[in-house]
DNA sequence: GTGATGGCGGTTTTT
DNA sequence: CCGCCATCAC
């Protein structure tokens, strides 16, 4: 048989394998040994990915629950998981080890948890628990928390943990001076703490794993993952940092048929400890491995992939490659130069609508931006045309106040060591206990080796404490007595409804009258309700910790307003990419920190966004910008320079800019059309502000409202006509006082 | 122990 | 300019 007829033989026989390209197969066909997959952007790569698993399985070559398949995000692990499942017929999922790095490593070290001092039910504990338990074992060190910021400390312990470093292999030298040459004896002493409460933080459980299966002393736990896994696939492979690879090499040893894809021009999480030179030594440390390029675009026109590629090919040390593609040219990208960041809000709404008029979909354009404070020009703008837009990322569903008390709650009642939560929850609702006697109890607990809980009835057996505070804290750790022995008596929801609502935390946010509270009280409904789809309290712990979603937004037709990281793995007809800005984008504390590296990745980052777009693409930047209260002079960032010339069309309203890209903006301050067209607010209103209690047209702070988009609200401040709006739904937006109608009551 | 005011700092973020 | 935290006054 010819190769030509093998190929069609094949496909006669697996029917997903039609429609691939010839690399595509490759990379679906080489089941066997070492493959590297270099994706580049909208070349199909989950495709190859889920097609490549689908046929691992339908051929035969190994049971669903011997493939490790591993993913950055829960949306990309989700959608593999629905991807596969369709091309093999709706195949169930369940059981296989499909997940994110994290999860997965959360499965495994929840049955080897004794072997790292760990009870196999320990928490996972986020951010936010991270920085309060530094900032406490900080001060009991009598370290100064002002000097050495704990949130900056978890950043070395944290990218410690990403290298695969336990404080003991962490180099003397290292982050010596960080809080006054202590930082390592606090990583040590942080890894004990979290022992002793039975916790994790997430770099934790990838650590943790990789301990375990590289101590010689557990040859028998990775001798059973090896005989369990006959094939591993890696997604985003450009974004692990070393522990997920040394957990990867680790499991793969085994078998050999590792297959990573990724794209070394897409890695963007450098500063938060990926390797690139992971992906670029795969061919080392997979000895014999086969590469397979994917290189030809199906998503973008000629023209963006050519501006891409052309900003892109000025970074050094990558692997290569030449994207192609068979669409159309398309029209050139539009670049624009604005004279501040309101008119480029305000020109990009202009764009959209004139999109929308063409036929475009909102829910197909999207504004990226560098950083998140850049959001608000946008969502301003919009709002005030009544365009309907979604910010993308900002606060998730659980790391909101209420949601993190309630699931403290919950965490003490399924782990009674969880001082963390404990501590969060003791006085909130208020009930007396306050700092003084938290350290009391703190100190017991640390004299003794204890839990918090445990300090507590110790405690309340003594007269160290005042009567009344004994009767108190009793009565509070009487209540998770009771609530923990009603586990598995009940339905959790309801347990959790219960727990809620008799500790007096529903009743806290039922008195408070700001105007957040009645979305609070609906959040924890919500946080309720969601609880019911999971078997049992503590898998529904799990799932917060690790894979609970943000919260789908309503499916209305919107604009997408979101960060160019937030943005990857994502395609709109129409791209907006503002606030191209020496300093802003590539940003300039990057290029302070990193230099040529930071730069680099700065650069991947403007390529991610430019080949986030199918049709159209828009780059723009405006001379000056108002940061943080100051104006602030801006030159059009170097990236802009770097797109190919005649790819672009240049449209500026400043004057200087056009003749040859130059990086110096006309100091005469000749101000153009666009400027006299639209001139600055009248200064009686901006600084009308911030006293006023009645808008222009007569709302009062206080009125309840309601808006066409946002539904009902209280207005809490006032500036002329624009009302600073609380939505029930929603959080806090500035509106203007005609989209809104007064309601009674 | 709790509520009010000033100072400071302020990328990117998933799990 | 805005929000968080620390410190201060009750």
């Amino acid at each position: 048989m010819t190769a030509h007829a093998v190929i069609a033989d094949e496909s006669q026989r697996f029917p997903y394998l039609q429609g691939l390209n010839d690399p595509q197969r490759d990379a679906v066909l080489a089941t066997d040994g070492p493959l590297l997959v270099l994706a580049g952007a909208g070349t199909g790569k989950t495709r190859v990915l889920t097609t490549r698993l689908a046929h691992i399985l339908r051929t035969g070559k190994s049971w669903p629950n011997q493939i490790l398949a591993v993913t950055f995000t829960n949306k990309a692990a989700q959608e593999m998981k629905e991807r596969v499942s369709a091309i093999l017929d709706g195949m169930p999922v369940e059981g296989w080890w499909l997940g994110t790095f994290h999860a997965l490593a959360a499965r495994m070290l929840r049955r080897h948890a004794d072997l790292v001092g760990l009870d196999s039910n320990f928490t996972i504990i986020d951010t936010d628990d991270q920085i309060r338990l530094l900032k406490q074992l900080m001060e009991e060190r009598g370290l100064d928390t002002k000097k050495w910021p704990p949130r900056q400390m978890i950043w070395f312990i944290e990218r410690w943990k990403d290298k695969g470093l336990n404080p003991s292999d962490v180099p003397k030298s290292e982050g010596a001076e960080a809080a006054d040459g202590h930082i390592l004896a606090l990583y040590a002493r942080y890894q004990d703490r979290l022992r002793q409460i039975n916790a994790c933080d997430f770099g934790d459980l990838l650590l943790h794993m990789v301990t375990i299966l590289k101590n010689p002393a557990h040859a028998d736990v990775l001798a059973d993952y090896h005989r369990r896994f006959k094939y591993v696939l890696v997604d985003e492979y450009q974004d692990t940092n070393v522990a997920q690879y040394l957990w990867l090499r680790l499991l793969g040893k085994g078998t050999g048929n590792v297959c990573c894809v990724g794209d070394d021009d897409q890695s963007i999480y450098g500063w938060r400890g990926a390797e690139v030179g992971n992906i670029l030594k795969f061919e080392k440390d997979f000895p014999g491995a086969k590469i397979v390029r994917l290189e030809q675009n199906y998503r973008s026109t000629g023209r963006i992939l050519a501006a891409a590629s052309g900003v892109i090919a000025c970074n050094e040390g990558r692997l290569g490659k030449t994207l192609w593609s068979e669409n159309e040219d398309g029209e050139k990208l539009c670049v624009r130069g604005l004279w501040d960041g309101e008119a480029e809000a305000r020109w990009v709404a202009e764009e959209t609508e004139s999109l929308q008029h063409k036929g475009w979909s909102l829910g197909q354009i999207a504004v990226l931006v560098r950083a998140g404070f850049q959001t608000r020009e946008f969502e301003e703008r919009f709002m005030q045309l009544g365009i309907n837009y979604r910010v993308i990322g900002g606060q998730r569903f659980y790391e909101r106040l209420e949601i993190r008390d309630a699931l403290a709650y919950l965490r003490v009642v399924a782990q009674p060591a969880d001082d963390l939560a404990l501590e969060r929850i003791i006085n909130t609702p208020k009930r007396g206990i306050g700092d003084a006697t938290v350290q009391t109890l703190y100190a017991y607990a640390r004299a003794q080796g204890i839990s918090l809980r445990e300090s507590i009835s110790h405690l309340c057996e003594t007269d160290e404490l005042k009567p009344k505070m004994r009767v108190t804290l009793s009565a509070l750790i009487g209540n998770f007595a009771r609530w923990r022995s009603l586990v598995g008596q009940m339905p959790h929801p309801e347990l959790a409804a219960q727990i809620l609502d008799e500790s007096g935390y529903m009743q806290m946010w039922k008195t408070d009258k700001s105007p957040e509270a009645p979305g609070r009280l609906e959040n924890l409904r919500e946080l309720v309700s969601a609880m019911a789809e999971f078997e049992s309290l503590a898998e529904f712990l799990e799932h917060i910790a690790l894979v609970l979603e943000n919260q789908g937004e309503a499916a209305d037709e919107a604009i997408s307003i979101m960060t160019l990281h937030g943005a990857k793995g994502l395609e709109f007809d129409a791209v907006f990419l503002p606030g191209w800005e020496e300093g802003l984008f590539p940003s300039q504390k990057t290029m302070d920190e990193h230099g040529v590296k930071g730069l680099e990745e700065e650069r991947r980052l403007a390529y991610v966004g430019i080949t986030r777009a199918r049709k159209r693409a828009y780059v723009s930047y405006a001379a000056r910008r108002r940061m943080y209260g100051n104006w602030i002079d801006a030159i059009p960032s170097r990236f802009v320079d770097e797109l190919p010339e005649e790819h672009i069309e240049i449209n500026t309203d400043l004057s200087a800019y056009g003749q040859g890209r130059s990086h110096f903006w006309d100091s005469s301050g000749f101000t153009p059309a666009v400027q006299r067209r639209t001139p600055p607010r009248p200064s009686g209103e901006r600084a009308g502000v911030r006293g006023q209690t009645e808008s222009a047209s007569g709302f009062k702070r206080g009125a309840r409202v309601m808006h066409d988009k946002f539904g009902p609200g209280t207005v809490i401040n006032i500036d002329g006509h624009k009302l600073d709006i609380a939505f029930d739904r929603g959080g806090q937006k500035r509106v203007m006082d005609s989209f809104v109608e007064l309601v009674e009551g």
